[in-house]
DNA sequence: TTAAAGGCTTGATAAATATCAAGGGGCGAA
DNA sequence: TTCGCCCCTTGATATTTATCAAGCCTTTAA
């Protein structure tokens, strides 16, 4: 792989602190593949072979046990998943497939273990990543323990209409039965927590969803960016 | 504070690996403290001033929203908390206090970042730490998707016993109501999980709980290490 | 064009969990 | 010792969430 491939790579605060030569190496290592919808990554107690880059398409972050399933997060351009378990060089504890066709970058573990011993720089932006990939747990924990369905559907609704221009309108990004998964509830209870939403002013029509009452929306939702507010 | 006070301090995973001068220059500037049981040591939302090393008696952290409260985690000796935050010198996500009278070290968050910028291996140490914590935090959120509150509970019960030897008997670490907290669930389906946890063999008397039926509540809680396996 | 499949919704029902209220019992303080 | 407090438990009930079944609608493919 030559790093003219990828410019966009170089950008991510990940690596545009490495050194040029160490930033080489490691794309000289790297692979760069297309992958169809829907295809199985990789599999939650799989020893972690790849850091994996996300370059066009989208990923599905989800786990099992028990027969259940449940979708722990989405992954997009150009995010980078399964840091943790290549830094301790330990088995996935989640699965992951491409949702969408997708375009990703696989790092081979040693590599990245290498490169974060030579350079530094890339040690000290690793250390920003996990610390900021921790805290996005950790809310999604506090979101899942200290709200109801309906609240968490609110914020999330909230989330997705500031993130796309606060429009009085937005675009669910995903399958409703995704948003249903990531949201800890079943796809029958989400339609109901949509219904439960139109005396807010949400309406909803296919996969668009109108706000016509953020103020209420608001008041129910009570937005906290101890949870809500994504770090960069 | 001098090193010498702290023998086991050096020995934790995050510090064994620091160079001894600078293991000293991070201690001078740190404090030692005693608090009794009960008290508030930081709230969420706080700027995150200090890395905190408990070294006797226990912290509780837990968040809060909305008026509700949920415990996310104990922390004993010799554990850190609030990594994350100082690394990235944010607002601490978590409040924290004693549930036992504690000592406590308080390590300044500007001495931690320039020893993380100065000795390689404790860079190295802290995002073997870090990865760690994220990893504890995925699984916690999992058991939480994935699991009713029975299971999580039998669950609990399975790991305690096995820390504690596996002699058939158990002691509950925490009140009740703390443990309720940090399965996800009130006190009073605490103490109804608990009966129904009796047909499995489990007798509760006090904060003992004796398991007579392993096979039975192991075939209840499913147990899955990519779950219920804590990691060093 | 038609059939089949899948995503979504709705209704009916069941299960899980929370809330409210009351009371037992242990433990510490006076 | 005795009182009062707090933790825990239990019962009754309400709320939340899941499950099961059916049907609608759109998309896909033959």
């Amino acid at each position: 792989m030559r790093t003219t491939d990828l410019p966009q790579v170089r950008t991510l605060p990940l690596f545009e602190s490495m050194s040029e030569s160490n930033f080489e190496t490691l794309m000289q290592a790297a692979y760069l593949q297309n992958f169809p919808a829907q295809l199985d990554l990789i599999s939650e107690g799989d020893p972690a072979d790849f850091l994996y880059v996300v370059i066009e398409g989208s990923v599905e972050l989800y786990a099992r046990s028990n027969g259940r399933e449940s979708t722990m997060c989405m992954v997009r351009p150009l995010g980078t998943f399964i840091l943790a378990a290549v830094l301790r060089d330990a088995v996935f504890l989640m699965s992951a497939r491409t949702s969408q066709k997708s375009r990703i970058l696989l790092l081979p573990s040693e590599n990245v273990r290498a490169a974060f011993e030579h350079d530094e720089a890339f040690a000290r932006a690793i250390v920003r990543e996990l610390a900021g990939c921790y805290r996005g747990v950790v809310k999604d924990h506090k979101n899942l323990k200290l709200r109801t369905a309906v609240e968490r559907l609110a914020n999330r609704l909230l989330h997705y209409h500031a993130d796309q221009g606060a429009k009085g309108f937005l675009e669910l990004p995903y399958d409703k039965r995704t948003i249903a998964s990531i949201l800890g509830m079943t796809p029958e209870n989400l339609s109901r927590a949509f219904n439960t939403l139109k005396p807010y002013g949400v309406e909803v029509d296919g996969s668009t969803a109108r706000l016509n009452d953020l103020d209420a929306l608001r008041t129910l939702a009570k937005p906290n960016p101890l949870i809500d507010e994504r770090e960069t």
